[in-house]
DNA sequence: ATTACATTCCAATAATCGCTTGAATGATAT
DNA sequence: ATATCATTCAAGCGATTATTGGAATGTAAT
């Protein structure tokens, strides 16, 4: 006698849900949102060994979370659908609403959330159509390059102190950077703000807004 | 140097993700979307030790999934919010997708899933006003008469030969249970149509009507 | 072919998980 | 108080997981 058909889906979705079980895997998955990228890539960006990053990957693909092609030498992963994405958004929604813990974090460190006032992709598009605000993009190059808001310009958090004069002091900067818990946004509106400029976060980062059906450029300035 | 903010958030999240990662746990939170339950009852619905199902619902509370209150000498289980319904929604619908494993359970066992032609809620609702249908519930009693569908008939699967005198044949019968994949009204609908009666399946089960924000009842019929 | 390089596989470690059994807690009822 | 009952805790087991370093695979360039 087998098992209980309902069982043997829920233990398929388990599966899935081992795959959410880690902290490097939700990072894995946060990086491909933006799009294609190859093994070593990811695991110098996430501080993994390139051994350690390949096996998660695995991990995700079993799970049918990530897909991958090969181009020439590399292979690239990217998430297998736009349901995954969703089902990322519900799980931080979930953690948000219902663990204290993620709520101190959320208080202590990203502190004064709600006092950044983040921007709403609707009010960027508004504004940004009556020409009142500078998009900044604070990733690193090749990550801006891959993919980037339209009309966004980019420097990097490293670079930002020494390029200030490229910001147009008339304007709002919105700021945006990989997700609604990526850090650069909010230390960059934070800097921007000690030199007296106008500044706050977009609500999201790229891959929400892509999400939302908005366009997306590619390739540098 | 401590660990970076977005790896702790993530690390509180990932938390939500291993408290996914067990069958039986999504069984738990399937049998919780419904309503209510004391852990005794669950185990007995589930088949486990109480012991057993006890360790599982707190490691489903430390994620922030289900909350508690005593009543006399039970402790009452319940899901935190309606975002676990939503993030249990996501999960299975990425498995759907992207596991040829599910595609193949669904196919194989919830046999010509398209076939049954499942009922829209707005469907179902339109036909019940002009009377054309007959609302079966075909779960235990306890559970109907915790919550049902307005107006639903609660023949449980296990007596549905014996009590098929109760079903009007002029009216088609729409069977629902407790979710997607619950199989109680998968199999009601296949013997009913042996039995020579029109019958479908409600596309969903009693929680997913609610979390529609569609009226439900209690109590006995 | 041979070399170079990206990626995956393999083996071994320590840590964690799922489940069982039996005792401990905590509230209610007598 | 004492007894009863639902639930949780604690200890222990076999199985699984994350991680690492090194070997093996497979593709692309010479």
């Amino acid at each position: 006698m087998s098992i209980s058909p309902k069982l043997k889906l829920y233990e398929a979705f388990a599966a899935i849900g081992r795959a959410l079980g880690n902290a490097h895997r939700l990072d894995i998955l946060e990086h491909l949102a933006q799009g294609e990228r190859g093994v070593e890539a990811l695991a110098a960006k996430l501080g993994l060994t390139t051994a350690n990053t390949s096996q998660h990957l695995q991990h995700l693909k079993q799970a049918g979370l990530v897909e991958s092609r090969r181009q020439g030498k590399f292979i690239l992963y990217r998430l297998s659908d736009d349901s995954v994405q969703r089902l990322l958004a519900a799980l931080f929604e979930v953690g948000e609403r219902n663990l204290a813990e993620v709520d101190k974090v959320l208080r202590d460190y990203f502190q004064a959330r709600d006092a950044m006032e983040p921007v709403s992709p609707d009010e960027l598009i508004a504004r940004s159509r009556q020409g009142l605000v500078t998009v900044l993009d604070v990733r690193p190059r090749d990550e801006f390059e891959a993919e980037h808001l339209p009309g966004a310009v980019n420097i990097p958090l490293s670079e930002l102190e020494e390029r200030l004069s490229e910001l147009n002091p008339e304007k709002e900067v919105v700021a945006y950077c990989r997700g609604p818990y990526c850090v650069l946004s909010f230390e960059a509106v934070a800097r921007l703000r000690d030199h007296g400029l106008r500044a706050r976060r977009l609500s999201d980062g790229l891959p929400e807004w892509r999400l939302g059906g908005l366009p997306v450029e590619s390739g540098a300035e």
